[in-house]
RNA sequence: GGCCCUGUAGCGCAGUUGGUUAGCGCGCCGCCCUGUCACGGCGGAGGUCGCCGGUUCAAGUCCGGUCAGGGUCGCCA
């Protein structure tokens, strides 16, 4: 290896004494009298590298130019050292450091930052570049990326196509009110809320399985610590299904490939950062028709204060207290939610029309997801259309689908950055998406 | 959008029943310093107290408005 190669930091302590070049940026300077000591800091990790100052024989400094430089280091300055890598066990940092030879200075930082590690969130999403150098976060964006790609690995090895959804629509796939208006040449169009309508389109388009990863707008001007205006959604859609039973042990044995790469690779760092242990959940995992998970939070004391069939935050909480406790379980699928509270493609109960195939997915006490089968018979879909005072016509594209032969099918939406969220138990969405949108939150 | 809370130095905060020169820690700058590792020591700079108006002899402090932000609920993923 030649000295002008670049090591990265995390492979020095497991690398030879010898020639060596690190680059990354300047996380300390302790600037002593007789050797000076810079922490540098790379995607991978960080490093001590020292500079013994140089004295004459009498006791007198000499002309350092390299220890001029170091003392004029600020924090967050990027650069190259070269030097020699020594093993030492004296080196908290690793057990290892680098002598230094030269400093190549490749951007200069403004010495004074304007943020620190304490500062509150609004300030540092501000700033978020110097945010996102905090080691969490680059954690945080390892540990979403091998979760992203372990859940391609069970798609791929399942026969799942991978689609791509457009995110101009003509028209709302849910809710009007929660849709972004844009200019479209002569026209307007609308920011997809969901990838629902054209990923469900597969199903007559004979794919039989397919996923998306990609985003979805919502124009709810919603302040909580887990809603965005623009965040990523996970996707799935698969064919003949007999009821939404196949879409949540296909949801489970998913996220069950997702969290085993996610511990297997970041458990230890996971652990050491955030204090948490990553748990792989059990199959299949708990599940709980919504009205028994009602009352059961009510026999544990919480009448949930609504007038409707749904849960509240504070009910997912509990019922998710509740199966931790029970059954030692993260995961719980609140299932056959009320026909009233879901959307008229959800497929209703044979016997029950007031109940849907459909559930959510809790994890640690929050929503991630929902799932469902789809109603397929173009009849029953008008007709529950009409029921939610939805009107047809305007569903012509979409009730098309229906119309020339489709499988029974089912799927579901997740939340990619609420899984990151609870995965590692931070309070807030903003903590764990890469740049964050919200009702108040455009820049940068 | 409803309710609650917070705006004081680059960052995190304190500031008494309204009273004279608005403090503390971190960071920054300077000097000093046993291989430090949250390095240490001494010194220094840095503030229209979010903004507008009002009450008062006097407002960071009280009142009204406004803007910004946070938490929570609704909505959801």
């Amino acid at each position: 290896m030649t000295v002008s190669e670049r090591t990265l930091i995390k492979n020095l302590a497991a690398a030879n004494d010898g020639p060596v070049s690190v680059s990354g940026w300047v996380e300390t300077v302790r600037d002593q009298k007789k050797v000076q000591f810079v922490v540098l800091r790379d995607e991978s990790g960080a490093v001590q590298l020292v500079h013994p100052r140089a004295f004459g024989e009498d006791g007198s400094p000499l002309d350092d130019e390299l220890a001029d430089t170091i003392s004029g280091l600020s924090q967050g300055t990027f650069l190259t050292a070269t030097g020699e890598l020594k093993h030492d066990e004296r080196v908290k940092l690793g057990g290892v450091e680098v002598k230094l030879a030269s400093l190549a200075i490749a951007s200069v930082a403004i010495a004074e930052t304007p943020i620190a590690a304490d500062s509150s969130i609004d300030k540092r999403m501000d700033w978020r570049f110097l945010d996102l150098r905090r080691p969490e976060q680059n954690l945080i964006a390892r540990v979403q990326t091998t979760f992203e790609h372990a859940l391609r690995g069970y798609w791929n090895d399942n026969d799942f196509i991978e689609i791509h959804t457009p995110k101009l629509m003509a028209s709302a796939s849910e809710s009007k009110a929660e849709l972004f208006e844009v200019k479209y040449f002569e026209g307007k169009a609308f920011l997809a809320q969901s990838p629902q309508f054209f990923k469900q389109m597969a199903q007559p388009a004979g794919f039989g399985k397919v996923f998306e990863v990609g985003p979805a707008f919502r124009a709810d001007p919603s302040f909580t610590s887990r809603h965005a205006t623009e965040f990523t959604s996970v996707d799935a859609e698969i064919s003949w299904i007999d009821s939404h039973e196949d879409v949540m042990t296909m949801h489970e044995n998913l996220l069950v490939a997702g969290l085993t790469a996610v511990k297997e690779k970041h458990g230890d760092d996971i652990k050491a950062l955030f204090d948490v242990e990553v748990t792989i959940p059990s199959t299949p995992f708990p599940r709980i028709p919504l009205a028994e998970a009602k009352r059961i939070v009510a026999e544990h004391g919480y009448e949930v204060p609504r007038h409707d069939d749904d849960m509240d935050p504070e009910g997912e909480r509990r019922i998710s207290a509740y199966v931790l406790e029970k059954f030692g379980h993260e995961f719980v699928f609140l299932t056959d939610y009320a026909s009233s509270i879901r959307p008229f493609y959800h497929m209703r109960h044979d016997d029950d029309p007031g109940l849907t195939r459909s559930y959510d997915l809790i994890f640690n006490g929050v929503e991630i997801s929902t799932g469902a089968q789809r109603e397929h018979r173009v009849e029953v879909l008008e007709a529950q259309a009409r029921d939610k005072g939805l009107d047809p016509e305007e569903l012509g594209f979409y009730l098309d689908f229906f119309r020339y032969g489709v499988p029974p099918h089912g799927g579901f939406g997740m939340g990619l950055s609420r899984v990151m969220m609870l995965l590692l138990h931070q309070a807030n969405l903003r903590e764990v998406t890469y740049l964050f949108r919200g009702p108040t939150r455009l820049l940068p």
